[in-house]
DNA sequence: GTCAAGGAAATTGTCGACAGTCGACAGAAA
DNA sequence: TTTCTGTCGACTGTCGACAATTTCCTTGAC
């Protein structure tokens, strides 16, 4: 089962095509606010900074227009996206709505592995919420847990739109610089959602899932409403 | 305010770009079973017989890729989507959720446009079941009537991931040839979802909602069950 | 007859170039 | 001064060509 017990780890060499390294490439300096929203993503431009041609540029920024990080307008390119505080709120309902099937049907079929890897996934939010670490890196961590529930839904469909859903959320809480004042905070309202799962009532557990998403939603609208009419005036 | 009042009404000129026709076509070409589930699609072949370059051809697949009609790997290029039953039970979960989270959003915020929208389209789902018609229609104007109803729901990232799933739901149902025994039933099956909207009831609605679908959900897994046991055989 | 190795053919990955389109700005007309 | 029009630069849309990779067929050994 295990790949390459023998010689010392033989990882999987960088097969990585070229448009993925750009698309993270890109992608980091949106998500990190090097690029603003709004920005023109200008292929030549970027080609040339990277060293590449466009064709792979192009390609990487269609891949991130599927994510929702950038928006794309024929004939003239790829802007990095901005968002309202409306679309914002959009993305935390529909998220609350996937998270909660997601949550039923894991009280339905059993935890199994998920229960471990999410209380690994726990341990890892509280590791992350040092003073040594940066806000992407716990945000990161964040997007992992809520990924493990739905990868352990059974389906993968949940997974899928999780993974474009969540480059957004990601954006959203970089965006307003950040969401706790104490960053332990973050890894705890992680926890009731795992008890609640352990405990196997679903009505519990869909509550939990409801207050954290819940919580998160009203701060990160509230916060970036602010930020909204500061830049109105 | 008003464009161009005076004269005869100059609407905007059809500016689809090139992509977007090759996307049709090839989308059109698997859906209507001329390209089989697993085919692959050679981009140098099809850019030959449609006369244009690669460029557009393969931004076309990738295109139909966040649709799921296509699938892509690495080096090897695209190849038509093939379902198991499982998978396409897996839509259905999904589209459920989605639509009873959009059904919802409805009862609350109000039907307002929506309701004559859907009124009309059942008519129209009437008038597509005559002997005149193919199966695509149909089915094309079965997914028009769940596209109106994410995209009255508010919010707009159901229509989105509405749309990724409907191109899928769409080629499920071709694949099997057909839904019904009686053609006018598909539209009929639809009454009871307007109905219950009307009547203001959201666990009517919901019940509604998850008859509906679950119903399609059955026949088209069962039905592709059969498929796939002929296939082994 | 089966399997492995090697090489040829076909396909995708990437590139640079040219044509088409857009937005901005300057200049002409009112 | 204001509005419209023409021009210009910059960008995207599309293309054909070459490089890298995969696939398939041939060839040979066992």
């Amino acid at each position: 089962m295990d790949q390459q017990n023998d010689s010392d780890g033989f990882r999987p060499i960088d097969r990585e095509g070229l448009v993925q390294r750009v698309a993270r490439r890109l992608s980091k300096a949106i998500v990190t606010g090097q690029l603003a929203p709004g920005a023109r993503l200008s292929e030549s431009v970027v080609a040339r900074q990277l060293g590449v041609s466009r064709a792979p540029v192009r390609e990487a920024a269609r891949l991130l227009e599927t994510t929702g990080l950038v928006t794309y307008e024929p004939n003239r390119g790829f802007f990095v996206r901005g968002f309202t505080s409306r679309e914002l709120d959009d993305l935390y309902e529909f998220r609350l709505v996937i998270e909660t099937a997601v949550i039923r049907r894991l009280i339905r079929n059993g935890l199994g592995e998920t229960e471990a890897r999410l209380a690994a996934q726990i341990d890892e939010l509280h590791r992350v919420a040092g003073p040594d670490f940066d806000m992407l890196t716990q945000v990161e961590a964040d997007m992992q847990f809520h990924r493990l529930l739905c990868a352990g839904s059974g389906n993968p469909r949940y997974l899928a739109v999780f993974e474009q859903i969540a480059v957004e959320t990601e954006l959203s809480i970089m965006l307003i610089g950040q969401l706790y004042d104490d960053p332990q905070r973050l890894a705890e309202t992680h926890v009731p959602i795992l008890d609640a799962l352990r405990s196997g009532d679903e009505a519990r557990a869909v509550e939990a899932i409801s207050y954290h998403i819940g919580e998160a939603r009203t701060l990160v609208t509230e916060q970036f409403r602010k930020l909204e009419s500061d830049r109105t005036e």
